[in-house]
DNA sequence: ATGAAAGCGCTAACAG
DNA sequence: CTGTTAGCGCTTTCAT
């Protein structure tokens, strides 16, 4: 494989001037250049990145945590990283933890060993402890998730809100008897949106059902189907379910369907994310929409600023309740 | 930072030495070993994999090739390539094509200048001829999309059979005026696919009507949801469909919802490839199922095998008819 | 404008 | 078992 070397002695220059010819062609000779660019050419030679790497001790590579690709509210947000990311001469690895302390070890230890220069964590599960620590060497921003009381920047959204605009749209519409299908409340998210459903539901003075509060472990399809399951069998049924993701609420949907019970006639349904599939259920699905790409793109500019020793904010981005066929 | 250099003075001993218990601890002594281990410990050193990477000229670092991740066809793949690539040591590069030259570029250029050690393309769409002009120098593996009379390994299922089984499956439910939505010709699964149709078509003396098989530019949620609309304007309607992916079929599917059309009394419906949500939709979908763990576990392995220098051999999976509520 | 030379951090052959 | 040393391929000062 033509190195460098090679190539300079191909082109009788020194090894300097074919990386100068490489980074900086400006400060050559137009006829030296056209010699190293042929030498270069004939020998077909590209420059080695772990040279370079070594070098510059620099990688262009970005770490994007989260607990799994499959969950298609991330879709959106790694398209905006991407983008930026690759506009900025860096390239991301997409990491997923599976919510398994070992594979984030892995990838932690990337960017300790230079492999990667930053991470955008995504993951809900993440050890808090181990990111802050980590973050105290190594640049590190948070998206979507992050930590209340952290002193790791973040891009997300005002999830509380969020939740009370969702659940103050059911109460507009006549409902009081609502649910709320949440995940676990290990989560900041979790949390935050409970609060949320809290506030609008005291607000309109109606009562909050202890067994219409359903704790999710996961927050897979299985998982919602699972929880409408338990709200059925109750004696006194929900008019109105909140589900805190849209992939719960389209499980819930789906017991629904089973059920013949009527949507929203007999039970409205909100859920959260407007992922693809949101739209594609019967009926759609009205939910909360999250600038996704938008998170992305500012997380990865957050990222690389803080890279480059800048000094970088939090952010809170809007909101918004989409009105659909569900409610 | 702490490099081995300030390792080996701290403990006393050589930079060789400090390598030697981090790669092969076992011919230190262990006098020596805790020495240098307590080093490490108090300088809080972590090895550069920079360095170590330039050395050993390898990045441990695999790229897989895919048009977009928010196809869900894809997530259970990933996980199979992940799980192998971690368990060999390597780390997994998902790169978005967006089935553009220019992005495609970019990954083809860090597996030439070292940044990658070998592709995994899973892209239907990437060029074949650049791509099998790469292949000759750098470790590639096809997945899933493979090329008919290239010389490129690859794993996959007999898609032509598979298609065969979904209709005959359909035929054999009584349905004689059988619809094809179909995705673009121009990739090789797609072609295969309507062979398999007109096989089962041709064996059950059922004629084929032009106006009946659709191509569909994209396979996004939408497009069989366009594609059903066309369906549904004819003169005479199918009774039953055979969508090459769920993704099609589950658009599809929402068309019928809209017009209140009874699947599948009224038309039955079959999907390709049982992703998650296929279960989800009201009725769930007929499919044809793929190994995809599989194909993604066999596939890294066929990479990592080919970048170890052994000969490695295309292969051909198993499918399965997933016979559910939409037949 | 170009070249010589140092060195990024590591591994591995060789010597002892 | 351990140390010395060369060098992976590149960029970047410092001279010229």
């Amino acid at each position: 494989m033509a190195n460098i070397q090679k190539v300079a002695k191909k082109a009788g220059v020194s090894v300097a001037t074919v990386s100068r010819v490489l980074n900086n062609p400006d400060v050559v000779t137009l006829k030296t250049r056209t010699k190293v660019e042929q030498a270069i050419h004939e020998l077909n030679y590209e420059p080695s990145a772990l040279g370079r790497n070594l070098r510059t001790s620099r990688s262009r590579l970005l770490l994007v945590l989260l607990p799994s690709i499959s969950n298609p509210f991330y879709t959106e947000i790694i398209n905006g990283i991407e983008d930026t990311a690759i506009e900025e001469g860096y390239n991301i690895l997409l990491c997923e933890t599976d919510s398994n302390p070992e594979r984030e070890n892995i990838y932690f230890n990337m960017v300790k060993n230079r492999l990667a220069e930053g991470i955008i964590s995504m993951d809900p599960t993440v050890n808090k402890k181990t990111l802050t620590d980590l973050a105290k060497d190594y640049p590190i921003v948070q998206c979507s998730e992050y930590d209340e009381d952290g002193t790791i920047c973040y891009v997300s959204i005002d999830n509380e809100l969020a939740a009370y605009h969702a659940v103050r749209h059911l109460i507009k519409l006549g409902h009081e008897k609502i649910a709320l299908i949440n995940s676990d409340e290990k989560f900041l998210y979790a949390r935050e949106r409970y609060r949320g459903f809290q506030k609008a539901m005291e607000e309109f003075e109606l009562p909050i059902r202890p067994e219409w509060i359903l704790n999710m472990e996961n927050v897979k399809f299985e998982d919602g189907q699972q929880a409408m399951k338990g709200l059925l069998k109750q004696e006194v049924r929900p008019t109105a379910v909140f589900a805190v993701s849209d992939v719960l609420a389209i499980g819930a949907l789906k017991e629904l369907n089973i059920n013949q019970i009527r949507v929203p006639e007999d039970i409205a349904l909100v859920g959260f994310d407007k992922i693809v599939f949101s739209n594609m259920t019967h009926p759609t699905l009205t939910t909360i929409s999250q600038p996704m790409y938008k998170m992305g793109s500012i997380s990865a500019n957050m990222l690389i600023n803080k890279i480059k020793g800048k000094a970088v904010e939090s952010v809170i981005l809007e909101h918004e309740l989409v009105i659909r066929e569900s409610t």
